[in-house]
RNA sequence: UGGGGCGUAGCCAAGCGGUAAGGCACGGGAAUUUGGAUCCCGCAUUCGAAGGUUCGAAUCCUUCCGCCCCAGCCA
């Protein structure tokens, strides 16, 4: 019933803007913005908020904003920018002509600060940050006020507009609200509301010195943009008094709600931009767009669709409780979207020699096959089929455990819209070990379509004409983190996140083979190898040389039978 | 330590005084030319704990416990 695209119960923010509607509150308007700092990348956690933004506004008949909040350009870039409007975009969501930037109301909130001092509720502070801090008391004790707190409205009005001016060195004077040194909430004591900064912004360039903190920005832009919800995460609820502090004492007509949800945290990765950059700068990965990564580049990367990952932030609720959602969720909102719509293929990763030798050697068939059998339309194709063949190393076994349906010594098994083969032999490496190859002789009358076929055989496996297939090399991805429990298995809990990094995170194999019919398949191609997983072709791909990045393997309940085997060992 | 939040299954999460939805994961089975997909079945006598109110409490009250966030001129 809870499939894709079926509804989810209604959350708790969603409640809130029925209610308003029904007060008519905001003449019954609903506006959202997403407000993204320009100083990273936007990841899986961001896509939550921005599926909860844009989704709230078209349910509700409203609207919402793409704002970038560029207060701060000693951390921010034009290439942030970029990358964000490209990821939110790729995410399939549209602002219309509504991108808009805290830097176009710079102007603006210069005007309201002169206002804020007017009404005696801000003042220009001569105190060093190290002064501040320190004025500024502690959990258990009251702050002090500032001895520059109660100049004349003239004389902040006349220092403040030389902060603008450029008379000052950066960090020697800031603008602060005077709202009450001694609240128990810290950011209630004389908060900063501008400081000197003589970085060049990416947008305005060297126009502006002083800059406006977070804290007072944040509600003027959202009343600026009419905004009715201004939802952000939990870590910014004890701003809201300061929130609702600026609107108030500026008397603006109908101020937005500020209303904070938790934000989204995954097992088996980072999600913090401190983490995230570290891994990248420090090479840990290969850049941004690393497919192991949770960026949503990555996951682009990797092969992720835009609806997966809709789907995935519909589906995980939005509440205020600190929450861990397991990676294997994500994994299945891929494979639920990817089983209905990639096509099926053959590639071999771990090639292993078979030889038919009843079949004709100068004989080629092309075998019929289905291209998805989820759906009908997707059609056919052939596959090219002849005396030399590659199958997976995995599914020959000299020796077959319990419950192994695949190829063993004497043992019958189908090949996928082929032949049924009998093992009749193979050839070993006696120093190493190694098989080489494997001999089988098939049944002419077992042909897929033909009634000899219908017999029943345990295994079905897939393969490859060695004449016809292609080489490929294929990405294979794990988690990036280990499980925290192996982590303190293997390392002893250490604190540092480098330390948890799963080291088998990439596997790279360079010898797979792959049906023909992938001549020439275009990078972001998605496909189901059969029995192995999805597949994405990567931007490296050439014609050349193809190259597949796993997106996800598909369940595999051999794997699990097999592990579980080797656990009861002991 | 003062303030702000949050505790429902292994993980998310509904529930809003009338007797614990759903999904993921997990276990079992059916069917199967992907050990995939699909389909069945199972999976909280109990909601952080203890008291109280009530005919009736996950929902209301009290106390306690645990976890997260806050002392940037970051957002």
């Amino acid at each position: 019933m809870d499939s894709i695209g079926s509804k989810t119960s209604v959350n708790f923010i969603q409640e809130i803007i029925d209610n308003d509607k029904k007060a008519n509150k905001y003449n019954g308007r609903v506006h959202l913005r997403f407000p993204p700092e320009p100083n990273g990348y936007l990841h899986i956690g961001h896509a939550k908020s921005i599926c909860l933004n844009f989704g709230l506004a078209a349910k509700n008949g409203g609207l919402c904003n793409l704002r970038f909040d560029d207060t701060n350009p000693s951390k921010e870039d034009m290439e942030y920018i970029d990358s964000i409007i490209n990821d939110v975009r790729w995410l399939g969501f549209n602002w219309g002509d509504r991108l808009f930037y805290a830097s176009d109301y710079f102007e603006k909130m210069y005007e309201y600060a002169i206002s804020l001092i007017k009404l005696g509720k801000a003042y220009v502070c001569d105190l060093s940050p190290e002064e501040i801090k320190e004025y500024r008391g502690s959990f258990k004790e009251p702050g002090k006020e500032s001895p520059y707190r109660n100049r004349s409205v003239e004389e902040n009005l006349d220092l403040f507009r030389r902060m603008q001016n450029g008379e000052f060195p950066d960090g020697s004077r800031v603008l602060r609200a005077k709202i009450d040194m001694s609240s128990p909430n810290l950011n209630m004591r004389d908060p900063v509301l501008y400081r000197i900064l003589r970085a060049t912004h990416p947008r305005t360039g060297d126009k502006w010195c002083i800059y406006p903190m977070y804290d007072y920005a944040h509600p003027l832009e959202d009343y600026f943009e009419g905004i009715t919800h201004s939802i952000c995460t939990l870590e910014f609820e004890d701003h809201r008094p300061l929130y609702e502090w600026v609107l108030n004492t500026l008397n603006l007509p109908d101020p937005p709600q500020q209303i904070e949800f938790a934000r989204l945290n995954l097992t088996n990765t980072v999600m913090s931009k401190r983490k995230l950059r570290k891994l990248v700068e420090e090479g840990y990965v290969s850049g941004w767009d690393d497919p192991r990564l949770p960026t949503i580049s990555g996951l682009r990367r990797r092969g992720y669709t835009p609806e997966a990952i809709r789907n995935f932030c519909d589906r995980i609720g939005v509440s205020k409780s600190n929450s861990v959602v397991d990676i294997r969720f994500l994994e299945h909102c891929i494979r639920e979207d990817l089983n209905l719509r990639a096509p099926r293929v053959m590639g071999v990763l771990h090639p292993l020699k078979l030889v038919i030798v009843n079949y004709p050697e100068d004989i080629v068939e092309e075998m019929e096959s289905e291209n998805n059998p989820e759906d009908s339309a997707a059609g056919t194709r052939k596959i090219p089929f002849s005396r030399i063949l590659y199958i997976e190393q995995d599914d020959f076994c000299e020796s077959p455990p319990k419950k192994y349906f695949r190829l063993a010594p004497g043992n019958e098994v189908r090949l996928k819209n082929a032949y049924i083969i009998k093992c009749e032999g193979f050839i070993k490496d006696e120093k190493t070990g190694e098989i080489k190859e494997v001999h089988c002789t098939y049944d002419p009358e077992s042909k897929s379509g033909k009634p000899g076929a219908k017999r029943k055989v345990k295994g079905t496996l897939h393969w490859v004409s060695a004449a016809h297939a292609l080489e490929a090399e294929v990405r294979l991805y794990d988690y990036l983190l280990l499980d925290q429990n192996e982590v303190a298995e293997e390392q002893g809990e250490g604190k540092d996140f480098i330390n948890q990094l799963n080291p088998n995170s990439l596997e790279v194999l360079t010898n797979c083979l792959v049906e023909p019919s992938l001549a020439g398949a275009a990078p972001g191609s998605r496909y189901q190898f059969m029995r192995k997983g999805y597949f994405c072709v990567d931007p490296d791909s050439t014609s050349d040389k193809l190259i597949f990045n796993r997106i996800v393997s598909l369940r595999d309940t051999w794997d699990k039978i097999r592990k579980a085997n080797k656990n009861q060992k002991f």
